[in-house]
DNA sequence: CTAACAACTGAACATATATTCATATATTCA
DNA sequence: TGAATATATGAATATATGTTCAGTTGTTAG
């Protein structure tokens, strides 16, 4: 633990900081921009509905109608989901009629879902 | 779209089910545990604070004060965050006298982090 | 045109999550 | 031992999120 002298803020009331760690870590940091998209992708898969919802898409085209079927949800409920989802870019949608079939928009993730599933199994 | 009569359930007033493709997406959800442990995993993630607590750790061990500092936390948010982190065995930690020192529990979390970040980039 | 229906949306409510503050615990050193 | 300090925690408040309900849009069929 540096003593006083060594801070770069000896008047700091915090003497435990390792100033090279912090140096270093501070300009490996992300930048807020990207921290932030990083944290609403993984946030939108923050929860189980949606989960099951990335997982059932991963398998195919399916619409809004079909979805609230297996989920066991309402189509009012599944749509609000589908909004955040597409927000984000994760999802795209096709009009076929009154219908509209959602699909996956992005491999990526598909393989972001994949490496956090083998996460679970492995734990 | 199928009529009355291919429906399981001819009474339901949804008629626009496509039975097949339930039938299918329905044995390919994911178990409930499975859903849940995988949605908790990825909300972990999904707060910019924490993303970059991630990546702070992902480049060395690091004390909970010099974490507080590169942040611009209090210790006390710093240590809220690091039980959150710590109740879903992502970090783990190492105590040295009054110091405890946190490194990331597993390299799952890691490729799964920077499999997030080449998402985002490519976007 | 109207009726029926699939999907979407805004707003209100209920629930979950995050932050802060005060305090507790654990360790070191005098 | 007691003072100082690094971290952890509980509880309360503030904020964010999810669901439901009511109503809207857009499409098809008659």
């Amino acid at each position: 633990m540096p003593n006083k002298k060594d801070q770069q803020e000896p008047v700091c009331a915090v003497y435990c900081v390792h100033d090279q760690i912090v140096k270093e870590a501070k300009e490996q940091m992300l930048i807020p921009v990207q921290a932030i998209r990083l944290a609403e992708t993984f946030k939108i898969l923050g929860d189980p509905n949606r989960v099951q919802l990335i997982n059932i898409l991963a398998g195919r085209e399916i619409c809004v109608c079909d979805i609230a079927v297996i989920l066991g949800m309402s189509t009012s409920a599944v749509s609000h989901q589908l909004r955040l989802l597409r927000n984000l870019k994760l999802v795209k949608y096709r009009k076929e009629g009154k219908m509209v079939y959602y699909t996956l928009d992005d491999h990526h993730i598909v393989n972001l879902f994949e490496e956090g599933l083998e996460h679970i199994k492995h734990t």
